[in-house]
DNA sequence: TGGAGTACGTTCGCTTGTTGAACTCACTCG
DNA sequence: CGAGTGAGTTCAACAAGCGAACGTACTCCA
């Protein structure tokens, strides 16, 4: 049996889940954002099979978050960067990033990484808010609406 | 051989996927954001194979996502309820909500679907921001450093 | 008393995906 | 010429996913 898809799926949740709904390819976005390019530099980071990151970054390509770019031909080389598609996807990834520091750190100390400003140096805290209003979201007062026409 | 595991990993985006790096869990979690409760309710919201689902919930609430709640005694019946922590994962969700909506709909018209305030009908957009700026993070501006001690 | 219905899983046989290790190929470097 | 490197591919063993059927302990209605 085929793992089920939903890229089809109405639901945006659905359609990212089945995009980045398993153990590899959210490290594989870490990674690209921390200026990973090339095939061997994804892999030593990550110490992950060589097959699964070639099936993995071969899916992230056909799906337009990453991009070959040709740095020699004989034998042909490539290396992957992130496309804008793959660069908003950051948001998602903060969000991670805040929500594990906030909550898989049961001992109460938080993980011993942080996330910086590279000039300021302060601290960087990544919150969701609705864009309208500026708050933060109340999942009890969300629903589920048809979109305008 | 077993599926790789980072729940003791150093990066908190590595401990969230080894939670949520699935097809179904975040389903599951945005099923219980809806309101559901109990299994059936979401196996048929969902679709999904019976044991998948039973195997998804029991891990839910093993990392407490998601709490038991009984609500009969013979045969002993429970509702699978949002604890806190399982509460602060919306963040997460509405962060892929809101990747879904912008890019993966490449036909130009969005989803079906929006996120409304109950109250005044008004469409919410969820956005990552950065708390102390209150700007919208540019990944090229961060970079990771060690915890403050 | 008997049969249908409901709620919540578990078990089954099968298919697909993941894993670590080894291998290939086309170069480059000394 | 031989060793090294970068980027995958192949392999066999094992784990996880799949749909369907089954089990259990009730309740409801005639």
């Amino acid at each position: 049996m085929r793992r089920t898809r939903f890229d089809d799926a109405s639901c945006p949740i659905a359609r990212t889940t089945d995009l980045m709904g398993d153990w590899w390819t959210p490290l594989v976005m870490r990674e690209a954002f921390f200026g990973r390019r090339r095939f061997d530099e994804f892999q030593s980071a990550l110490d992950a099979p060589r097959a699964v990151l070639a099936a993995r970054l071969n899916r992230l390509c056909d799906d337009g978050m990453l991009q070959r770019v040709v740095y020699q031909d004989h034998p042909p080389r490539h290396e992957y960067r992130l496309t804008d598609k793959g660069r908003a996807f950051w948001d998602v990834l903060a969000a991670m990033w805040r929500w594990g520091t906030d909550w898989q750190w049961p001992d109460g100390d938080g993980p011993p990484v942080v996330l910086k400003d590279r000039e300021t140096g302060a601290v960087v805290q990544p919150v969701v808010i609705d864009e309208r209003t500026g708050e933060r979201l109340d999942v009890r007062r969300l629903r589920v609406g048809r979109a305008p026409s």
